[in-house]
DNA sequence: TCTTTTTTGCTTGACTTCTAACAATATCAT
DNA sequence: ATGATATTGTTAGAAGTCAAGCAAAAAAGA
């Protein structure tokens, strides 16, 4: 269905290139959601499960200012997901020795299970809402995304 | 670039459907990104930005649902929104005869000329982030796009 | 009519995000 | 070595998001 129906807009959109920017934020916000419903029932959030996938998928030590590379989010808003996590002893800082400036952060045991229990119904999850999608029309919409964002770093 | 390289993982995607939802929402965030620090020049948020706008190209009256709707926002979220908006005289609620539940959502003065103000600088970056795509591309990746949504719905 | 259901907007509480500022520490340059 | 600069993690404050629950009002059904 077109956007413009979804959303019940009564006027058709006029600019082709809103209607693909607006097309884009809303794919991410529908995926978004069905992967925060998925969470829940774990009772984590979208922020929480992120941190624990990067930490379970990543060899080496890793820093708290790495962790917000890697997700994109700045540094105090990994300090405030890493409290809760904590909190709940999923993760936990460790001090390094030589540069007391950073921590490491890693896995509990505790942390680790849960991470290995959600995983193959966050894989079964994409296979799903991905399957109207062959192969080649994956890496089509990737090779088109890459080139959006190129454009976009250069403002 | 690859989202693996932009995200300096140390282990390039295994599954190709993980890597482009992570596509998606990555790109999303990035534009999301560029449209709050426009609308942050004119002290608005890219939430109240949406607002503001969906009033604007909207003919008929619409009520917060409508607006929750429209923006795929719940009742409670437009609440708050519309809080703010109205605190800056940006926005009123009207009281609507024969209807005591619901409320109109109008622009005021104030609010129609600020959106009118941002629009052609909004407009000019969607034209600029989008430029590095033809518009047969643009309609091939909301084709995509679509797909997804609709597998997505399915869930 | 009268009861039940649905819709609407609001409040609260939890969470994430950002920006801005800060202190501690590390690194660089002279 | 020492003074300037950069990095790391934290805090505080503002904003948005959601879920859950509420009261008022409207709509539907019996």
């Amino acid at each position: 269905m077109s956007l413009a129906a979804e959303l019940n807009l009564d006027i058709p959109f006029s600019d082709l290139r809103h209607e693909t920017v607006l097309n884009i934020i809303h794919t991410a916000n529908t995926l978004a959601a069905l992967g925060a419903r998925l969470f829940r029932g774990f009772d984590l959030t979208e922020a929480q499960f992120n941190v624990l996938f990067s930490l379970k998928h990543k060899n080496v030590k890793i820093t708290q200012s790495d962790l917000g590379k890697r997700l994109v989010v700045t540094r105090a808003s990994i300090t405030s997901v890493l409290d809760k996590l904590q909190e709940k002893g999923l993760i936990e800082r460790v001090i390094v020795p030589g540069n007391r400036r950073i921590h490491h952060v890693e896995l509990t045991v505790k942390g680790r299970r849960l991470i290995d229990k959600i995983e193959p119904h966050y894989r079964q999850a994409l296979q799903t809402v991905m399957s109207g999608l062959t192969e080649a029309e994956c890496r089509e919409l990737i090779s088109l995304l890459e080139r959006v964002r190129t454009t976009s770093r250069a403002q």
